[in-house]
DNA sequence: CACTATAATGATACTAGGACTGATAGGATT
DNA sequence: AATCCTATCAGTCCTAGTATCATTATAGTG
């Protein structure tokens, strides 16, 4: 935890950028919630828990300036909100996303299920695959134990 | 009753939608004659009872919505006129796209690619799978083949 | 330590984009 | 042609995100 705090320091400074208070608060938010992919009011409020004098736009700017830094990823599932996660350095991005029509939730799912389809692509499509995007859209366990 | 209507308000604002009046009006119509499978105008007058500044136009787009949403289902009998019925429980629609990032185009593949997957999410995640979107970036056949 | 330049902040007004609407003209289908 | 449905338009409303600006914190320098 605090060395990833450090690194994320690090990474800020050598752009010439300081770790400040607002900031530290924010990013122990996001690391205390790496599972969820919380939008930019959702930060606001936990953060507010901790630092209860930091405003809306210092959150925004610091998960914008997070995101230039490649230190979360600015993500957008269509209901009109962004979302940010903290970014692996391992970088598979083959996560796939579980969304919930009834409560909205997104889980993350990090196996790779497409690198089959790929190679078919290839072969029977002739397409190339750069990148791709898989999302499932229905009820999440949550939902589906509470009735 | 309110329960549903509120089930379906979480529905679609998962998506970022948003429950208006004319929207619950329409929904509480449609509960409130579940059993019969009511075509656009049918419902239009009914809903004129409850909202009579309403018009047409937002019945026939609300419906559209709640058919894309899975909340109705649009059927067909032959007769020039869509119905429409509340559904529980759905069918998938399978359909992906691949798009290319040199020329744009968006071919679509009809295919079921993610029968197995979705049972595996069922399975696993007790995740219910209600639709899902899997693009692929990347190079189509005719740049691949042009080059 | 004091001084200074500037990075960063909080409050809030503002903006831009999208959702949503009713009316109606026109397209599609039978 | 008649009926069902969709597209379009002009306008309202909402809100996530941004710009502004006065103030404060910070790091670096001497």
């Amino acid at each position: 935890m605090e060395a990833r705090i450090e690194k994320i320091k690090q990474q800020l400074q050598a752009q010439g950028y300081k770790l400040t208070p607002q900031r530290e608060a924010t990013v122990r938010v996001l690391l205390e919630n790496e599972e969820d992919h919380l939008s930019a009011e959702d930060v606001y409020m936990l953060v507010k828990d901790k630092a209860p004098e930091i405003g809306l736009a210092t959150v925004y700017r610091t998960l914008e300036l997070l995101n230039e830094l490649h230190v979360v990823e600015k993500m957008n599932f269509g209901d009109g909100v962004a979302r940010y996660d903290l970014r692996n350095n391992d970088k598979n991005h083959h996560h796939h996303h579980l969304i919930c029509v009834q409560c909205g939730a997104v889980d993350e799912i990090m196996e790779d299920w497409l690198g089959p389809l790929e190679e078919r692509l290839a072969k029977e499509y002739n397409f190339k695959v750069i990148d791709h995007r898989l999302d499932f859209q229905g009820i999440c366990h949550r939902c589906n134990e509470k009735q």
